[in-house]
DNA sequence: TGAGATTGCGCAATGT
DNA sequence: AACATTGCGCAATCTC
């Protein structure tokens, strides 16, 4: 009576990673029909609805027994692992490429991050260019003249947010 | 690191475990359980190698028939099981994180090409000033006097690469 | 109503 | 010897 109920909504798949499935390998080995192995047998038969004869509307009795040994039975199983076997391919590929797509982005972040020192290197080096050349404007030229550029507007000018 | 043998030989007949996870799992219950009735058949007996009393050098015979019924063995297996929840749990959770830092490293990177934008743009607007006053200071400025800066200079620093 | 897709789970082989 | 990983099959659901 728990069985966690896998809630599973909001698969809305944000941000998504497209995934190319690439072959698809073809069944091996079975023909015979034996398959593998183990089997677990519990040959579990989900205990009649209500009680009695009641009315039971949403009743959900497994059929028949489900005979383990039906043809239709086997090949039901046969089809629901191979569907498992994909899908679990699916999910481990689609892990890899989230992987690989943090390791491209920590990439692009340090190119960017580089990018950003250069350009701010630069900015600073013409402030500075700008600092000098109005210090000399200011002392070498008449008051009158002497104010094409401020250098307060400059420094406005430079506002490194964050 | 990534095998996959893999081959479920020995098993041309039914040999089978049964065991349906009825809930009631976590720890022991058993005993008077009965919670189901699942029936643990077989008790299969890993045939001889080769053939009768073969040299078997690397022989890896599994000990003892490995009873099932063994107590010891339905603690390695609970324990098992135990060991492979928690691991599962561990791989989804580590999916689960790599894929919030895809989404993470995508923020940071947008974040970066923003402030890039920025400081483009500062660096432009600079230099169009260094432009303008050299100008003005060719059309106003007794050649004399009329050198503190050139524009060349200017036009050199902004090297922007890439 | 049916078929494939997902998911939790236990088993066993294998890795550490 | 003990725990961790991994491939696999089963069954219950989910999804379409």
């Amino acid at each position: 009576m728990s069985k966690q109920p896998q809630q599973k909504l909001t698969n809305t798949d944000q941000n998504g990673v497209s995934v190319i499935q690439s072959q698809a390998h073809s069944s091996v080995a079975n023909s015979a029909g034996a398959t593998a192995g183990l089997q677990q047998v519990p040959q579990l038969v989900p205990v009649s609805p209500g009680g009695g004869g009641k009315a039971t509307p949403p009743s959900k009795m497994k059929k028949t027994i489900m005979d383990k040994d039906s043809e239709e039975y086997r090949q039901r199983r046969e089809r629901n692992n191979l569907a498992v076997k994909k899908s679990r391919m699916r999910s481990k590929q689609k892990a890899q490429d989230t992987q690989q797509r943090v390791n491209e982005l920590k990439e692009e972040n340090e190119r960017l991050e580089a990018k950003i020192k250069l350009l701010s290197k630069e900015l600073s080096v013409l402030k500075d260019l700008f600092l000098e050349h109005a210090h000399n404007l200011a002392d070498n030229v008449q008051p009158a003249t002497a104010a094409p550029v401020t250098p307060g507007d400059l420094c406005n000018t430079n506002n490194n947010n964050q």
